[in-house]
DNA sequence: ATTTTTCTGATAGACGCCTCTCAGGAATTG
DNA sequence: CAATTCCTGAGAGGCGTCTATCAGAAAAAT
């Protein structure tokens, strides 16, 4: 009962150990006839070979590259943290990973950076930005054979091999569903507020949540998107300004980062009960703003799981296995003060 | 910069690769200073031994056995189905894994089965009963070695390993607080129907559900809670009922399975739309019925999640190797319409 | 039928670690 | 100091697969 080996394949194939193997790593030509039967022989004995012998056997020491965006987004940085814990983990398998920062609202720094990536790397993971320079960088390292996967923020219609992140209009019309919902019977006005409407996951939440308030919730009148470029200062101002200029304003859905902004400036014009604010991304600030009742909601992508996802698709590719699919799903989480992890 | 191996500990703490691995799997005793030595080669090359290259030597077949309900629970269905996607995927692994099926709800027969499980496994997940019986079963094998771990519902106090599985009070605390903000401003009652109260998740679920409603939300009164043993055809009874004799429910939590029956007893009902109704786990049925609008919150657990959990936690109690805690640990989702995944 | 060309078998040597044996050296006991 | 017990070194063999080589067998071409 105990699985087969390469040699049980060979013995009831009536073939040698070499032949399963230029069968299966397609090494060498093989006459049809002998090919069958070997094919018949690892059918019957369901025949898989051993992947940690496999690995070892063969030596490879696999290296990748994240890419992400520096600057002062906490989120950023727990993406960064969690590449790091991936790559200690890892170390135990083989498998290294170097982790670069580099400018995303600067598409040419990202497509040098992205060009000037060696061969040395069997993939990479970035976190892209939708520009046509970038996606020719993208597939300029697929050409050269390297596997790309987009992290957080996808580049549609480029080579890369998988976008590990979520669905964000999904994310941005359950931000509305959930913002009509809290808000239901009244009416008033609701605020967005975003980092870039260069970056693709932005708008998509942005048109996915006017998309659910136009269709559902008639009685909510969505003001006009402000850019705050993810930092939170400037996002502070934006907030401010629009709670100063909007006395009935009850709802507030921050885009992308820099929420810690908003949370000042409620708590500094004192409207912390007042607005139901929806957010992104679970950090130090926004967990406590959530404990507080400062946000209502919020919606998270589980920085750790998109890491790990990464990896494991750069792995999987890189050794031609495949891939499960419902567990490099990222969920679109939602959190509220009593499921916080 | 390649992986240190163990000859290269040998080679600089200046002993042979015997005394090496015998301080690093405790084989027999060795002289403090010699150990001593050993320790800070390993620090001083960061070595850790490679996982594969173990696992192929020790050449052992880890062998784990899962234990779920009987029945026509859905969720129970999905995490069988699992299972078998977790065997299938591990085959290549050396790592085999049995599946059984008993009866949840007769602590007698649940005990008996984990008494009779014999030493062949290195490891058991099981959803758990919490009963005296069902602990002192549980008990005994740990005693015996093998590593147990409670799936789904907790033996607190027991010697099970680990537990994988949402925190329930939790759970049952974000649906008040989720049908508390849903139903803001208004005032009636709320229902609540539960599988079994000795299964210890359900009472969790009800506790936290009791104390942030009681707490938070004293417009809403909660009706006492109903048992309908999680058959869906019980459960509709029971929710047919509740209506019937609540003209003013508005509110509707399903702290079991069997949501089914409810939206059965909704739809027939024609009360879809005016009662909030929360549910537990994604099956055909809730998805349906979340998407059509009858269920309006769902809080679920990812049951691939858990299975690929239960068995990661077994297999490195096996071979002694840590595991990622964040890994581990099972989120509470939070479902709408807009976010299935 | 003979010469090529194409397949196939047998086998050895990694990969990094585990497990076991055996002999000899070191420390401990009396 | 001898006798015992305790440590340590050296090395072999194995885990399942990959990679490479080389000779010989089978098929294809002449």
């Amino acid at each position: 009962m105990a699985r087969a080996t390469i040699e049980d394949v060979a013995r009831t194939a009536g073939v040698s150990v070499a032949t399963v193997d230029r069968v299966l790593n397609s090494r060498a030509a093989v006459r049809p006839a002998t090919l069958k039967r070997v094919e018949t022989a690892v059918r019957s004995l369901n025949y898989r070979p051993d992947r940690l012998a496999a690995r070892l056997a063969r030596g490879k020491e696999y290296r990748f590259c994240f890419i992400l965006p520096v600057g002062n987004n906490a989120f950023m940085a727990l993406l960064g943290e969690q590449v790091r814990a991936e790559e200690e983990r890892l170390a135990t398998e083989k498998i290294s990973i170097d982790l670069r920062l580099t400018d995303v609202f600067e598409p040419m720094e990202l497509a040098a950076t992205l060009d000037q990536i060696g061969d040395v790397y069997d993939g990479v993971a970035v976190v892209a930005l939708d520009h046509p320079r970038v996606k020719e960088a993208i597939n300029g390292l697929a050409d050269r054979g390297v596997t790309v996967v987009t992290l957080v923020s996808d580049v549609p219609g480029s080579k890369r091999a998988h976008y590990v992140g979520i669905d964000n209009a999904a994310a941005g019309r359950t931000a509305a569903t959930l913002m009509g919902r809290y808000l239901e019977g009244r009416t008033g006005k609701v605020g967005l507020i975003a980092g870039s409407l260069s970056l693709r996951d932005h708008i998509e939440r942005q048109f996915g949540f006017e998309q659910v308030m136009r269709h559902d919730f008639p009685g909510l009148t969505v003001l006009p998107v402000r850019e705050a470029h993810d930092d939170w200062q400037r996002v502070q101002e934006a907030a401010a300004q629009l709670l100063a200029e909007n006395p009935d304003l009850i709802g507030l859905y921050n885009v992308g980062a820099g929420a810690r902004g908003i949370i000042a400036a409620l708590e500094r014009a004192g409207r912390q009960r007042d607005v139901v604010f929806i957010a992104h991304e679970l950090t130090v600030d926004t967990r406590r703003a959530l404990v507080d009742g400062t946000i209502d909601i919020l919606i998270n992508q589980d920085a750790g799981h998109e890491i790990r996802s990464a990896t494991r698709v750069l792995m999987a590719s890189a050794d031609k296995s495949p891939i499960v699919e419902a567990m490099e799903r990222i969920r679109i989480d939602i959190f509220i003060r009593d499921n916080i992890p």
